[in-house]
DNA sequence: TTCCATGTTCCGCA
DNA sequence: TTGCGGAACATGGA
């Protein structure tokens, strides 16, 4: 379930178990899941290695290893799991690093939409890709989002959902910062008064999800009683209250 | 069997 | 140049 506050906690989950162990083997085990480094390159570079330093940038982690940096994207069915016995193996895994303590981590990743790669440097990287800020960094002001936004047109929900505008919100979160500040998710972003409320729902939205927008067409809005109602925004599913989101 | 999925990218069109 | 809709990617679950 990855959006920036799910990558975040793979991020720590990363920290409390996998740094500091020498990485006895490398398992690819479905070469697919690899961006550009190939499966040699991939084990050759990590193997006696150990994970020093975990580092996360909207939906991306980074995760160094001397003098290279293991990229993780989580896709929409990414997983990590550590476990010390085989045969928690989780079904999907794609990848499997084996450290010298006997214990394991594995990217499980379903679809396979998910990256396992190699790069040189995070910085260069979030450049190349030209990713936004990430809604996490304390130096991410009010005043930074107003000017970034000044910038743009066009839908709301597309433009909180592009990962060059901010970082790190998906189809999910964004449905609910609307929700929560009230805006239509097809409201031009140029015509939205109150953007410090966005920013700072999104803020909060991010570091401590609620999930309280129904999911369900037809289902009364708890916040006003309007009809909860689905349609198709910016390419994905999106529900939104009726009644207050205008 | 059919539809749908918390993501990204590429293409054609306006 | 920017924004948008649609398709593609791969696979399982309801």
């Amino acid at each position: 379930m990855p959006e920036l506050p799910e990558v975040e906690e793979y991020g720590r989950y990363f920290t409390r178990h996998a740094l500091n162990r020498t990485i006895k083997r490398v398992d690819v085990r479905d070469e697919r899941i690899l961006g550009i480094v190939r499966k040699d390159a991939f084990t050759r570079r990590l193997r006696g290695r150990a994970f020093t330093h975990v580092r996360r940038h909207g939906k991306h982690l980074f995760v160094q290893a001397g003098t290279t940096w293991l990229h993780l994207h989580f896709g929409m069915t990414g997983d990590l799991l550590f476990y010390r016995d085989a045969a928690e193996t989780p079904r999907f895994a794609r990848v499997i690093f084996d450290f010298n303590d006997g214990s394991h981590l594995a990217f499980d990743d379903m679809r396979l939409f998910g990256v396992v790669d190699l790069i040189d440097d995070p910085d260069t990287f979030i450049a190349e890709h030209r990713l936004g800020r990430d809604p996490l960094d304390p130096k991410f002001k009010a005043a930074d989002f107003r000017k970034l936004i000044a910038k743009r047109r066009g839908g709301i929900k597309a433009l909180l959902m592009s990962q060059d505008f901010v970082a790190g919100l998906g189809n999910l979160y964004v449905d609910e910062i609307l929700y929560e500040t009230g805006i239509h998710p097809r409201r031009s972003a140029e015509k939205i008064k109150d953007l410090d409320a966005i920013y700072t729902t999104m803020r909060k939205i991010v570091r401590k999800p609620n999930r309280k927008l129904p999911r369900d067409e037809g289902e009364l809005c708890p916040k006003c009683g309007g009809t909860i109602k689905r349609a198709v925004v910016a390419g994905r599913t999106t529900y939104f209250c009726g009644g207050h989101q205008r």
